[in-house]
RNA sequence: UGGGGCGUCGCCAAGUGGUAAGGCACCGGUUUUUGGUACCGGCAUUCGCAGGUUCGAAUCCUGCCGCCCCAG
């Protein structure tokens, strides 16, 4: 099968930048392009370099997905750049990473890197190499609708990374091509076994791109030390539990490494305060969200009030919502929702949008307020 | 140094003669292109210490140690 690139002109005469990160996914969509007759040339992007930190920096990281982008361009006769952007992503990636932590919220650097270095930056970059498209390996469908193209969930729902590209903005999604979007992910594989692309066992990728054993405290600390100053573990009513050893180790919702026993019922992260560097604790039941105020809100469709659903995190279902033009109110109380953290708001399998979490309110208060 | 109570995993805590529940914490795993959640698994041959009774004790007896309360 070969997805549908969407191209204004006869793919003979078309131009397609991939963005290849050395992973099965975006080696596919290189195939997938290079199928379709267009010209085809693949962009990787060296976003940092870890390898140097272990020593081996040819071999491992990021080095070997440059590496394994580069065999595979040349396996399917595409031409193939790579392309320095380590500061551009330091400054609008990892600084904002740690700035967000500094701040008592809880960031998400995927979505910083989608909406600056890959779909600004990146972009443009394509349109000055003159392409048709840029085509990535995301997992999201593009629908060509009567308002222009839209962006829509994955077919296949577990392997859907919308929330991740909720900032796309519609000027963006004009000039991108998501050929991953409808198919599941072991007719991705398939497709590069079929091909004998290096990559096609390759694990996938996870966690954070840039923090090499999941140790992101240690990258916080090393740009904003203050962020891991210890402090006071307390109750909702003050009381002090115990202590921690920074606010980076914590985020809104987080049960683990309080190191609080003796209690009935877990304990949770209910709250971050920065300048007191105290982090409050409390049972799930105060976790309980009933609506979050949004910010940078970025509007792909029109926003509505009717039939429409959220997700406050990549990896769940949409739930049912209802939005005011400013925050956002569950129907049922969300957990776990963390200012600094995306909200994208669908209609059905659409993207119509999102923001980012500034406060939420507890589930009664919001409840009440909606009566 | 009079009276009373208590001492079971890091914390809380069942268990009063039949061969150590549970919760919290912690550790490991699964899930996962963010944090986190959730789920699964692990976690006291031993009950403050030392003796004794008994076929058999954390559970009964004796002594010691420690802590708490009341009284002087």
């Amino acid at each position: 099968m070969t997805p549908d690139f969407q191209l204004a002109r006869p793919a003979s005469e078309a131009r397609i930048v991939v963005a290849m990160s050395g992973g099965v996914d975006s080696s596919v969509v290189a195939a997938l392009a290079a199928r379709t007759g267009a010209e085809v040339i693949g962009v990787t992007l060296q976003l940092y370099d870890h390898g140097q930190a272990v020593g081996r920096s040819k071999t491992c990281c990021a080095g070997r997905d440059i590496y394994d982008a580069r065999t595979v361009a040349e396996r399917l006769g595409i031409a193939h750049y790579v392309f320095d952007y380590e500061s551009r992503f330091r400054d609008s990636v990892i600084e904002r990473f740690a700035d967000e932590y500094a701040r008592g919220r809880t960031p998400i650097p995927c979505v910083s890197c989608n909406q600056g270095v890959k779909f600004t930056d990146l972009l443009s970059l394509a349109r000055d190499l003159g392409a048709d498209c840029l085509a990535t390996g995301h997992y999201v469908q593009r629908v060509e609708g009567a308002g222009g193209p839209e962006l829509h969930r994955a077919a296949d729902p577990v392997r859907d990374q919308s929330y991740f590209l909720f900032a796309t903005t519609r000027e963006q999604l004009g000039f991108l091509r998501f050929p991953l979007g409808g198919l599941p992910k072991p007719a991705v594989r398939e497709i590069a076994r079929e091909l004998e692309l290096v990559v096609a066992d390759k694990p996938d990728s996870q966690d954070i791109c840039f923090v090499p054993n999941g140790d992101y405290a240690s990258i916080v600390k090393k740009v904003r030390p203050e962020a891991a100053r210890p402090g006071e573990i307390v109750d909702l009513e003050g009381r002090v539990l115990g202590r921690h050893s920074g606010l980076i180790h914590f985020t809104v919702g987080q049960r683990r490494g309080l190191e609080i026993g003796g209690q009935a019922e877990p304990l949770y992260v209910v709250r971050l305060e920065p300048e007191a560097k105290r982090v409050v604790v409390g049972p799930k039941a105060a976790l309980a969200v009933g609506a979050a105020r949004l910010s940078g809100l970025n509007w792909l469709g029109e926003s509505q009030r009717d039939g429409l659903t959220a997700k406050v995190r990549s990896m769940a279902r949409p739930a049912p919502v209802s939005f005011d033009g400013d925050s956002l109110h569950f129907e049922q109380p969300e957990y776990g929702v963390a200012p600094g953290q995306a909200a994208v708001i669908y209609e059905g399998s659409r993207v119509l949008g999102g923001g980012w979490i500034e406060e939420t309110s507890p589930f009664r208060a919001a409840t009440l307020a909606a009566a």
